[in-house]
RNA sequence: GGAGCCGUAGUUCAGUUUGGUUAGAACGCCUGACUGUCACUCAGGAGGUCGCGAGUUCGAGUCUCGUCGGUUCCGCCA
């Protein structure tokens, strides 16, 4: 097909361009058809420039009277003022006097109109993918991440980071998620599984002396999906020889104080904040803190406190073992008050009860210090001057208290603290709160499978302070045993984990019998990496920050569906193109597998 | 696996509480008019398996049960 190439693309013509002829490609956004003159707005990736059709040119004219939304056409013209301008775009200044017009492809009228402010519910605008992504808004995504992805292939190069493909095709590793499987066609009956991660690859990269390796890549987890959560994902993929946990952190710093810098033209510190998993946990109720609100409701243990009141549930409580704590609201940081009147404190109520607590006990300080509570009748002098204490209790204070299983309130806690928060509109999204998150459990008891199960996964160390624990056969003291483990946190969401690794086959092999495996079942699903350690592994430990994560949050959004070219629905599946699909019957046949029936 | 919300014109929604005449609006689409619009304006028009399937009823968009799809959360996600 002949046409007219462009000479520019539609985001760029302004005022030190009048009177030139130039060639616009693109696509119709807009026809504004006002009898006798017509303007259109010819849309690229790259902006929006409006053409004008002159009534005394009636070829063209009627061409141009004929077009349709989403057309793809070439416009040859000279650049020439507005007579009024639109300030709202770039080239609002100019437009295009057309001479020659052609249509290169017509459209049919689009499913849903193809505008900044779209009204379409997302089904309907991912079966429709290439449309949406027209928008500037979606295509804005995918700039960004592009931006990112290029910017983070350079920071890593520039420190002598070597990046590697690995496979795709792998053995499935039953710990952790569940594995997306591969059929093998030569080996029928065998499957490959897609990766949950590189880990076991990146760790064997650093026996072969890679010393410092980096990978964009996908990862796929056969888990069920949430806004932040898709079957693939892309993760950035780091692993480091002969490094401590300060190495690692130094470098992911300088990563994100780059991005951050360069996307948001924010400034993050020198070095984020630490705090350990045992204190987040304790004071947050959560180990992804979100230091947006970090001084505000924060939980204190009362349980010493009230542990003389005859209170009946208070005191069943503290006989099962159990603890009481709790929040205070406070003032916000910008000094405004936090009113929980009756109402909204019923609505807490409930939200506990949906947690499965018996209650929430809450009380409100008066003005003259005294405080206000249903629950005061039942707690004796003392108990009500040690929670008066323990809380700070300043008059206007809202205090809010669980009581149960320690882990089971801390979380409750945690939870009211962020559903307050949100409430109040406390979370300030121009706040920008990083925080590693340090020295998690090692393994935790899994009561349903009646096993310990690893935290982290499997090759995570533990702290030299612990290893001596390995041997034990206690569970309070496997419990106890700390690890070399670290999350990074913003703005309480996780945006990557990490940790130093075993890098010796004896320590990985106690490990492997305290998650359950015997000698021989470790050997048969991990003997390559248990091997590998034998020839001189290095010390080695990393990280991997999730990709699409981090992007959403600098572009602001909520759902890494926004900024995944062609993202799944949340049952995993792709409207369009509509996959998963049936396969036929031959290709089942290939691999040796029958469907079950029903 | 569990819970909540949603499903009505091409699209976004109203109508469902309390079952009852011909299921409405806006945008989009089609036809016509219009020479400075940028949410163009004006006049007219077409367009519906009320997600699907049972049930209750003289009568169901509306009530009940089931089912499918989307979405949010919990479990799950080493």
């Amino acid at each position: 097909m002949l046409y007219n190439k462009r000479t520019n693309t539609c985001g760029e013509l302004n005022t030190r361009n009048i009177g030139e002829t130039v060639v616009l490609n693109g696509w119709v956004a807009k026809k504004r058809d006002l009898g006798g003159i017509i303007f259109i707005d010819v849309r690229d990736r790259y902006g929006i420039t409006q053409i004008k059709v002159s009534p005394d040119r009636k070829d063209i004219s009627s061409l141009a009277a004929s077009l349709g939304n989403e057309f793809v056409i070439s416009a040859k013209g000279k650049v020439i003022q507005r007579e009024s301008p639109n300030k709202n775009i770039p080239t609002g200044e100019i437009e295009i006097e057309v001479e020659e017009l052609q249509v290169l492809n017509e459209s049919l009228t689009t499913p849903f109109v193809v505008e900044e402010d779209v009204k379409a519910n997302e089904d309907l605008r991912l079966q429709y993918r290439y449309l949406d992504l027209r928008r500037k808004k979606m295509m804005d995504g995918l700039l960004l991440r592009n931006k990112v992805y290029q910017m983070v292939h350079g920071f890593y190069a520039k420190h002598d980071f070597v990046e590697v493909e690995t496979p795709i095709l792998m053995k499935s590793t039953p710990e952790g998620a569940r594995d997306y499987l591969v059929p093998s066609r030569v080996h029928k009956g065998k499957f490959y599984a897609l990766p949950q991660s590189p880990q076991t690859y990146k760790q064997i990269l650093m026996v072969s002396g890679l010393d410092r390796y980096v990978q964009i890549c996908k990862c796929f987890r056969d888990e069920d999906l949430r806004a932040d959560r898709q079957p693939e994902f892309t993760q950035i993929d780091v692993e480091m020889s002969f490094v401590t946990q300060d190495d690692v952190f130094k470098i992911s710093e300088e990563l994100f104080k780059n991005i951050w810098k360069e996307v948001l033209d924010f400034n993050l510190p020198e070095q984020f904040p630490r705090m350990t998993y045992d204190y987040a946990m304790t004071k947050y109720g959560i180990d992804k803190p979100d230091l947006r609100i970090k001084d505000l409701m924060i939980i204190t243990e009362i349980t010493d406190a009230v542990k003389t009141s005859d209170f009946k549930v208070f005191k069943d409580v503290i006989n099962s073992g159990g603890i009481i704590a709790g929040i205070k609201t406070g003032k916000s940081q910008d000094g405004s008050k936090i009113e929980i009147t009756r109402k909204i404190s019923d609505g807490y109520t409930d939200f506990a009860k949906k947690l499965g607590f018996g209650g929430l006990a809450t009380l409100k300080v008066n003005e003259d210090g005294s405080l206000q509570s249903s629950i005061l009748k039942f707690l004796n002098e003392e108990s009500i001057k040690g929670l008066s204490a323990a809380f700070d209790a300043q008059p206007g204070d809202f205090i809010l208290i669980l009581s149960g299983d320690k882990s089971k309130v801390l979380n409750g806690l945690g939870q009211l603290r962020l559903k307050i928060a949100e409430d109040f509109k406390l979370l300030d999204d121009s706040k920008h709160e990083f925080v590693w998150i340090t020295d998690f459990p090692l393994f935790h008891y899994e009561e349903e499978e009646n096993r310990f199960v690893g935290e982290h996964h499997v090759f995570t160390s533990p702290k030299d302070e612990f290893i001596h624990l390995l041997d034990s056969k206690d569970r309070k003291e496997i419990e106890s045993i700390r690890a070399n483990c670290y999350d990074l946190v913003y703005n309480g969401n996780e945006l990557g984990s990490g940790s130093i690794r075993i890098h010796d086959s004896e320590t990985q092999k106690k490990v492997f019998r305290i998650i359950g495996l015997t000698d021989e079942e470790a050997a048969e699903k991990f003997g390559f990496i248990l091997e590998a350690f034998k020839y001189g592994a290095p010390p080695h430990g990393g990280v991997a920050f999730g990709f699409d994560r981090m992007i959403a949050m600098l572009s602001g959004t909520k759902s890494i569906r926004d900024i995944i070219a062609f993202p799944k629905t949340v049952s995993a599946a792709s409207l369009m193109d509509n996959c998963p699909s049936p396969v036929i019957k031959l290709q089942l046949d290939e691999l040796g597998i029958q469907l079950k029936q029903g």
